[in-house]
DNA sequence: ACTTAGTCTATTAAATCAATAGACTTATCT
DNA sequence: AGATAAGTCTATTGATTTAATAGACTAAGT
């Protein structure tokens, strides 16, 4: 499961796709908007502000807008931003890659095919699913 | 991630499967060969049993076996009994659903797809995945 | 200067996960 | 019948992670 962090991220995203290339939105309007405690999503916006995907602007007019267009920015990258890895296993994961204590033997491990298969169908969906699709996909539906 | 009960599950069973047929396996031994903490295995095994996946013997001589077939035994159910939803996002489980608190109106949600996707295929792949195949891939790895 | 709005560090509260302890029950063997 | 081996059940503890909050600081605009 996406941890709170990751879902409010995803929602601010959206919610400044919608408003791209309208100037600064202030965090305030944001987490009011999308229901984010305002300390909580500050640290969040902070994070994706370092990660480059948000640019921000101090003082009066000032808050946060997207950096990235929104069809550069994808669920994959958000999710491992703030959740760090998607795969089910550690030694299956291609960013967040760690030995499995339980596993005797990497090699011969029966158990692990499954998960790639995972993984890649995973990843090739959210890769996939940028801020832009998912704007369009919302439109479609209303 | 999995959660380690769900990796200790899941070698559990596979020990198992390989002495299917052959009397019943004390906890002790599965402890020791696969590293596992006693007390918490106990627990494990023990919820699996009331799933109907193992069955036990108690007093001398007794130990736990399993009751399915080993191709009767697939991950997605394992997982499920042990960490609950597969899925990423709750409005999108299956067996586990709940509105999300994050989300405005699910009808007009653009997000939604994309984690039905990902749960689709994971599904598909982890309910695929029985403990007899987990067993002969092992073999084709040696 | 004054006000607005983002930045940064630290702390606390709540929830979940992992592990452990100990008393109890059931089955087998002698 | 009694001793012993093994699973059953309830409760508790400790560690880690997640979520939320507080407050002082910095930069930009008017």
């Amino acid at each position: 499961m996406l941890s709170k962090k990751c879902k409010y991220a995803i929602h601010a995203l959206v919610y400044l796709a919608e408003r791209h290339q309208q100037g600064p939105v202030h965090i305030q309007e944001i987490a009011e908007k999308q229901r984010i405690p305002k300390k909580f999503l500050e640290s969040i916006l902070l994070e994706l502000r370092n990660a480059k995907i948000l640019h921000s602007k101090k003082g009066k007019g000032g808050g946060y807008y997207l950096y990235k267009k929104p069809e550069d920015v994808n669920l994959m990258d958000i999710i491992r931003l703030m959740d760090g890895a998607i795969a089910m296993l550690p030694c299956v994961s291609l960013n967040y890659y760690e030995p499995c204590e339980e596993c005797r033997d990497e090699k011969t491990c029966g158990i692990r095919d499954a998960f790639i298969g995972v993984r890649d169908e995973t990843l090739n969906i959210l890769s996939g699913t940028t801020l832009a699709k998912i704007m369009q996909r919302q439109k479609a539906l209303k």
